[in-house]
DNA sequence: CTTGTTTCCGAAAGCGCTTTCGGAATAGCC
DNA sequence: GGCTATTCCGAAAGCGCTTTCGGAAACAAG
């Protein structure tokens, strides 16, 4: 197994490393008779580049990271091996590598980030999951270093980013739920410096505007983005003297949690009271009801994802990568038409009356 | 932003590139004195080690890969992100690099392993789902190359690994359903190249024979490793003319596909058959009923892995790396005592008029 | 005060590749 | 056939660090 170095395969020729080099890399001041016999000789004999000495030798990392989520809600999901995949698959078509990078704790993450970057090990970075603010992607940007996020900031401009379009979605969710006949709209969200959630809080409150709705802020519940948070934001709302007859989530984790809920308060999800996800993750098809969502196109985010870091750190401008995609409405059976107004569940105290 | 490299700090000092290196990585015949101004003075002015010089100078790669499995299957869990949190941990302590590869396909797999140990760019290697017969592993070992599985393979032999005992967990739930009064329990897997999917096989057989139950061919059935593999499986079992009473699932997402297959029949798990799953995935705390099943403790598999590959490394004996753990059974409530004999649903065309 | 040890640092080679530069050999032109 | 223009390759420097080796200076011992 020993390796066989440029050193080797010239000597083997009778020419110089360099001419080697050249012939293997294609410059034209090679003959292409030679280059021919060059690229023969090499393959006959194994020859396998260095990476690490043409890294030095060029300067570049032929490498870029992926920064991993600190939150264990965001590791809990296949979110990020299925993002893996794709960014592997792009950066495979030019042999690149993929680093994982892991900042110690969430307030690290520039930190980190400012390491990665000075140890010029990768020529890219992609973030997924931003804040409302996010210091990474400032700390990017002023660095002018290339990346790109999954997901976008509050600021979206002067970057590069792949979204879904989640304001937009929840806005169809509401209207969808406001035909079927509701008027009390809950939202189920988690903390709204995660911009996802901002953009979905948004969303909700630009469809009850629309249908003329109130927005009560009692019917918006912050909770953690885990099914026992669900779980515990529905059972909350559910408490109301006016409780909602249908609830928005902001993730599927979430709403198959408020599933549960609804089921432990003795009420029957899908009739009694209305939830809608958000993901489309594979779990919503065995619930009890099977939970209605918006799934996103996730298929290949990863692969688009590590093209459009490729073509930015070839030169391209980040702000022509600015992907928005369309979330669609996938009914299953959670949601209905609201139960008429004069119904036990539209009052807790009949509600436990009746019960 | 300019980098500053070891000349600069020597030049700074007065010194000579060696001495600074050697006193930054604290060699025995560097004064004290002259090492502190040394440390001080790249720390002052913000000197960072050009990893990649590093690792030409020394032929050292300060980085493992994790390879990603190819099966969309494996994708669809959270498995993969735990396990590179873990070993992004592990590796943080030292300041190694992770990397992920990914085959392009099954067949590819050992020729990536080969292009990778070839460029040297890793140091050693972790893989994951072994096959029955792995040649991913047997391409290692005869490499001499530092590699860990999570899993092992059939033959166990010469490796480091760290694996669940599924076979004893297998074997439990058999004895558990035993004493719940059922005699025909269902097996549904998936194909046996998979060595967990064998393993788990043995652990049901051995079960079998330990409670005096007839192993019929009839009850296994092999299917795929998604919802709809379990769906499937379980239809067909539950329609033989002889219904199985209890199915135990090679893991928890079979197992919810194998709920709503039963719910589908009209039928109700946990009552009038009874479901075990393994893995002990959050979900299972949703389905209807809550899943009962043989939780894992992964918590902190990707750490030990990683901790172990890099002893391995540093040239521990891989043979003294093999870490065998228990799962346990978490009832919840899909399991349940076996229905009387004469009751319709252990027969098949009694269960028909009945419902 | 000499000789023998230590202590400590400078010098230099080298890791395996890339890339610029210059010049020998060949080709093209009138 | 002489000249310029091309074509093609060798030579050499360099990427930023590590590591061996040798020797000057400082110390200890006699």
């Amino acid at each position: 197994m020993r390796r066989v170095s440029l050193k080797q395969v010239a000597e083997h020729l009778g020419l110089t490393e360099g001419t080697v080099s050249r012939a293997l890399n294609n410059y034209p001041d090679i003959a292409k008779s030679t280059r021919d016999k060059v690229q023969a000789a090499a393959e006959e004999l194994g020859y396998r580049p260095n990476p690490t000495a043409r890294r030095l030798a060029t300067g570049r990392a032929e490498a870029v990271a992926y920064m991993m989520p600190t939150s264990r809600s965001a590791l809990a999901t296949p979110f990020v091996s299925l993002l893996l995949q794709g960014l592997g698959d792009s950066l495979a078509n030019r042999g690149w590598d993929l680093l994982v990078v892991q900042p110690s704790s969430a307030e690290d993450e520039t930190e980190t980030l400012r390491k990665l970057i000075a140890s010029g090990k990768v020529s890219g970075v992609v973030l997924s999951r931003p804040l409302k603010t996010d210091a990474r992607i400032e700390f990017l940007k002023k660095s002018n270093f290339p990346f790109i996020v999954h997901g976008r900031a509050k600021n979206e401009e002067g970057y590069a980013w792949y979204d879904i379009d989640s304001k937009h979605a929840f806005g169809e969710a509401v209207d969808h739920l406001a035909a079927l006949g509701h008027h009390r709209i809950g939202f189920i969200g988690a903390p709204t410096y995660l911009n996802f959630v901002q953009e979905r809080l948004d969303g909700y409150h630009d469809g009850l505007e629309r249908n003329n709705l109130s927005a009560s802020p009692q019917l918006v519940s912050i909770a953690e983005l885990t099914d026992e948070g669900g779980e515990k934001a529905a059972l909350d709302l559910l408490s109301l003297e006016k409780p909602p007859t249908a609830l928005l989530c902001v993730n599927d984790i979430q709403a198959i949690g408020a599933l549960t809920a609804i089921r432990n308060l003795g009420l029957e999800p899908g009739k009694d009271v209305s939830v809608i996800g958000y993901d489309g993750v594979w779990m919503g098809r065995h619930t009890n009801p099977p939970l209605t969502t918006m799934a996103q196109p996730q298929a290949h985010s990863g692969r688009q994802l590590g093209d459009m870091l490729l073509s930015i750190i070839d030169g391209g401008d980040p702000k022509s990568f600015q992907v928005l995609r369309r979330a669609e409405l996938v009914r299953r059976k959670s949601d209905g038409p609201a139960p008429s107004m004069d119904h036990p569940v539209n009052d807790i105290r009949k509600r436990e009356e009746f019960s």
